[in-house]
DNA sequence: ACTCGCGGGACCGCCCGTTCAT
DNA sequence: ATGAACGGGCGGTCCCGCGAGT
């Protein structure tokens, strides 16, 4: 193993200590020296792999935003195109709410901790916002091209609704520790759909 | 005026500074440094108020749940029971995310930043919520009472719908800038009702 | 003794080991971790004095600038006006690099370091420099005026040769240890004298 | 070209860089990883070339030495001996302080930084100025050969004088920007000639 | 009771010179 | 000649207490 190799990683190994802690104490209050100290390194050691702050915070955001594609995304896209799909994504996303990023996804913290903080991380977090909502609405066109959907479609306006379902119930399964979370989120994605239907 | 009273009202002054200070930098960021900076004293002549910086923290929660209430939940009240009154609730809301909490809701971003990180704040931020929704649900509750909503109507289910439109309103409206966002909500709201509607 | 009078008597303290350690290390390296441990306080009960090391770097300017009016300028005024005047001066001079110097006057430690890096510090050893050289350049009037020197003498030319025999005897003195370096140093002085005189 | 050749190169690039850099930032401020930068190369690679920085100083200071001659005593050489040839001296000087060091003589700036601080790098930069002024006594002694000065004459002393006629130009050419420097030190020349004529 | 200045210990992001295996 | 890593230090900020002044 050359040392390019070594440095990868490293580099990968802090990126998924990183993406823990940020899930865990916030995205801005990730600081360096617990970081070092959580993947057991010197400070300076990790440091020499990002030289700012910034880069750090930005590669951990893009770290988190592929894990977010590999966990939710991706593996929806094998299932059958249509409602099918839709409904892997949710569940996914439940999976990854609860499984991949415990502790809160970071994603969803970023877009509400720097929602009104300009700089590059705000610049990043709207881009994965909007991606995300662009799979979202991509999923919604889909489904009126099956016949799943009702013609007169808005997928804009369904990716509102439906992402505001998810963002409910991140709050009702995280904050709150609600047992039912899981079931307000299908029965109100069910309605969703009726409303939908062709 | 005595000696009480002056201590009360600077208390208030450092609430209202504190406030606009979270909603700006985030909630956890806030200093004690800078918010002495702000209202124009000591650090530990305001420190003296609040001996720690949890109780700061809650205190400026209590403060930012208060003027919640005072903005979106009370003026409601005086609407007339049901539809009109959810409604006013709504372009309450969308008035509290403009112009009171202008640079990110504090409670909102409180709710995301501590939903897996115990402590008093995290309890305090919960039980908000907790209230909030038991304000909603209990509109919904009235709107059935009115005959305005379907007889069988789960509040709960209501609530948790409501308030996912309303979180993602304040994503497209914050994060993302979206020119559309009051539309999106206005009609998600609209569906949602003719969807519950008797 | 009350908290105002306490700051200053610390401030006081701070300076004058800033300056010595300023006058070992010189000026840039001087170091607050280091001048905390010197005076033996915390770093930030140090640095709340200054709030910033271009501060302190600025007022232990001033100080050396004090230090050095009351070693080698003030106590010449004492003086009867003219030659005597000039060579207390050249006294005091050798005095100061010997004794409250020791270990290299700071401020023309300065004079070099900073000849070339714009900035506050650099202004403010342009400033004590020019100063300096305007009291040599008073002190040759006033020997034009008591008859002692040529009317024609040009002060500033006098001050740049009289100014240029101390640095050479600063040289001499501090770097290479020369024993004969005040010997060279009045001898020169006296030709200078001899050269202007009427 | 061999290996040992190439080092050699990459030897000299690094020390060429690492003169002007010295000159601009000061002698103790020069860092290896800035050093590094400027010459394009890795910290690690440069490093191997000296395997401390102590040592990376001793040779920047005699490279600075080496330029100082070649600039300044050695082109003086080919002159005539005597006056012409100190005169030639004098006029490389300004040259060099101007041109060749521009952003401060760096030997001046360690003789005055390393005045007091026993090592080394102390020792070069007392080796070094000896040296100069050696040279400058040399020079004197020639012209007493030459009938030009007085046979009596102190080719000490007048080192002693000629050197700080130089050291004061320096600071009123470099730090106080001063405009009649240069013709401040050729007047101040010209009078020690005079009082040295035999 | 309120406010302040002074001071401390811990930590921040960042950079230093240095070593080592490749 | 390189990249990875280290221990230690930089200037600076954090929250927090004490003692004194009003």
């Amino acid at each position: 193993m050359n040392a390019t190799t070594k440095g990868l990683i490293t580099k990968e190994s802090i990126l998924t200590t990183a993406f823990e802690l940020a899930s865990k104490v916030g995205f801005e209050a990730l600081s360096i020296g617990e970081l070092a100290k959580a993947v057991g390194m010197s400070k300076s050691g990790l440091f020499g792999h990002f030289n700012s702050k910034e880069k750090l915070q930005m590669m951990v955001m893009d770290y988190a935003a592929h894990q977010f594609a590999q966990v939710v995304i991706i593996p929806a896209i094998k299932e059958p195109r249509g409602i099918p799909r839709l409904n892997a994504m949710t569940d996914n996303y439940i999976e990854w709410a609860r499984t991949h990023s415990a502790g809160g996804c970071p994603i969803l913290a970023a877009a509400i901790e720097y929602d009104d903080r300009p700089g590059k991380v705000r610049d990043k977090t709207k881009k994965f916002q909007t991606q995300m909502l662009s799979s979202f609405e991509r999923a919604a066109e889909i489904c009126v091209e099956e016949g799943q959907f009702r013609k007169d479609l808005d997928p804009k306006q369904f990716a509102f609704e439906y992402y505001g379902l998810i963002l409910s119930f991140h709050i009702y399964e995280k904050l709150l520790g609600d047992k039912q979370s899981e079931k307000l989120l299908k029965t109100s994605i069910d309605e969703l759909f009726q409303r939908t239907k062709g």
